[in-house]
DNA sequence: CCCAGTCTTTACAACGTTGGAACAACGATG
DNA sequence: CATCGTTGTTCCAACGTTGTAAAGACTGGG
């Protein structure tokens, strides 16, 4: 493999002057630039990425923290922050927690500044104390009030509020919720969008029709969808978490003979591709995603390069309507 | 951030002599050894890999290339192929193609051997003086007959031809195929195996039941099985080549009022997790995801230590029948 | 023809690490 | 007591790159 060596011999000029021609430095007689551009291309000469960064103090990736690249929310960001790393020549290193305490930590604590420049981290579990970084770092998705850390992601209290209207506006009164968790902030904030939407409508919160799930797996969504239709009154309508839940509370529905929509509504959150296909399709909550990737990269650049302060970037959604609430 | 020459000064040693310690080289007086470990200790020393790297001429990164993280049956083999390259102190770095020729000259491009040790690939359009490539590679899936790499994957045609038989051994007739593809050497493979399990029951192959996908997204199966139910005489099987396409042709099939399993069964291919809670859920060939991953990380790890020669690796695969061939 | 100023190139050092040679200490051997 | 081999440690150089400072080349004005 070439090196700025080998090219500077065939050029015949300086190392640095090779350097200048490959960074773009703009005193460089017309002539050598032009020998030095042969050499370069009769060599093929790729920079060692390695010791550029070694020597610039910079490592090219920034990690992405997630809980699976199974669950299809994460999948469809990971290719959007991806491409949106791009941009800034980052390449991105992904590191799966799989939702666990132990999972997160042991992620976080590989995140030597030696690995990556910064981390965009979609943390479940950590707690206040974990976040000693050693990196910039931007949350997605989770408000931790407390924690000097920049995020990026939705209102969820609205977006949450916005999903439970629609149910209530399609003249359902009975409306359950799937997905309460004890240590999940986005869990208790869309808990809390739905609350205010059954608050504002005179609803009453029933304690009965909010039904935990531990992990947002279709397989948890089936099980609390189960739990729900034994209940001596079951729900019109439930609002889950997101869309895995969701799909796995149709399934749950369908395999009891219940109706979607006409017997029971169903709304999710993410707005998975998976969810437009589904039998009956999905109305979801839809964050933003590539806006979502975007701005995560985009703030973590503008903290390295130029040490920039903390920053909340609030990013759009919509509700997009579907069968699973409207008949067509 | 600590160096060698910090922990050394603190330990009264010389770095050399840290570095014998951080490596677990043996020859090390124990008195010194416990005054550098506490030392390390007491700076936090992490390694700074680039450097390492640079010294040794490796990266520590191997890359993934494949077309999108969106697709699920590549965003769950990307988290196995994270988990095992983990075993060997690997970190993956994703490349998306997008299925485009361009997008695959450009993520192979990028792939210096300054960034790489080894690299795992799921090619698409590639052709074959494509592969001149800087690193070990491996591809997965597409048996590329006339390319020097190691390739892992399972038996297409065997698999698609048990898909086929399956459907044969409903009683069906009129099998359709979704899924061909010009370029696509996996395609051709299944395309085979539909052909055989045709014949071997002395079926006719009707070229009308052959539907070309150019990408192999739900929208295109959609679109592939409405060419079909506009046909004379419709199908009364489908076997497409994975399970978005499936998923799509289900759900063009439910726009018609086409019953599946009773007025049309359908097989899929990939088995994502996705498929088990579809209503109806979908029957897919299963391959192993796992020993896949496993096996690719496994086979460069060998080749790159001890230069190893070329491998064809032979994954398992099941057929899981669910309820779009069989009612309940 | 010299000097100041501008443009262009180069030598050197450094980033943090590790392989290898060289060296030091020490007990064992002849 | 000299020699040797073993064990433990240090010094030096190198991996490929870039920032800095200094040197060299050229221009135009006096």
């Amino acid at each position: 493999m070439a090196t700025l060596k080998d090219v500077a011999r065939l050029a015949g000029v300086s190392v640095k002057t090779v350097s200048n021609v490959v960074n773009g430095y703009s005193f460089v007689k017309p002539d050598n630039r032009r020998r030095v551009e042969e050499a370069l291309e009769a060599t093929g000469y790729r920079p060692n990425l390695g010791a550029r960064n070694l020597r610039r103090g910079r490592t090219g990736f920034i990690a992405l923290v997630l809980p699976e690249l199974s669950i299809p929310y994460f999948a469809e960001l990971a290719g959007l922050v991806i491409a949106a790393a791009q941009d800034h020549e980052w390449n991105v290193l992904i590191e799966q927690t799989f939702g666990t305490l132990a999972g997160e930590r042991s992620a976080l604590a590989s995140l030597g500044p030696h690995l990556v420049d910064a981390a965009i981290l979609s943390p479940e579990a950590l707690q206040v104390d974990d976040f000693q970084l050693p990196v910039p770092a931007v949350l997605l998705g989770e408000h931790a009030v407390d924690v000097p850390i920049s995020r990026v992601g939705i209102d969820n209290v609205a977006a949450a509020q916005a999903a439970v209207r629609h149910l209530i506006s399609l003249g359902h009164q009975r409306i359950a919720a799937i997905g309460a968790h004890p240590h999940r902030g986005t869990a208790a904030l869309r808990l809390e969008g739905y609350r205010r939407a059954l608050a504002e409508a005179s609803l009453p919160f029933v304690d009965e029709l909010v039904v935990p799930a531990l992990n947002y797996h279709r397989a948890d969504g089936a099980a609390a969808m189960r739990s729900l239709l034994d209940l001596r009154t079951p729900p019109d309508a439930v609002f889950c978490f997101n869309d895995l839940l969701a799909i796995g509370a149709m399934r749950a529905a369908g395999e009891r003979f219940v109706r979607v929509p006409q017997d029971l509504a169903v709304v999710g959150f993410d707005n998975n591709e998976e969810s437009v296909y589904s039998s009956p399709s999905l109305t979801s909550v839809a964050p933003d995603k590539a806006a979502i990737a975007q701005a995560a990269v985009d703030l973590l650049h503008r903290r390295v390069e130029s040490g920039d302060a903390l920053e909340n970037v609030e990013t759009p959604f919509s509700l997009q309507v579907r069968e699973s609430t409207v008949t067509r």
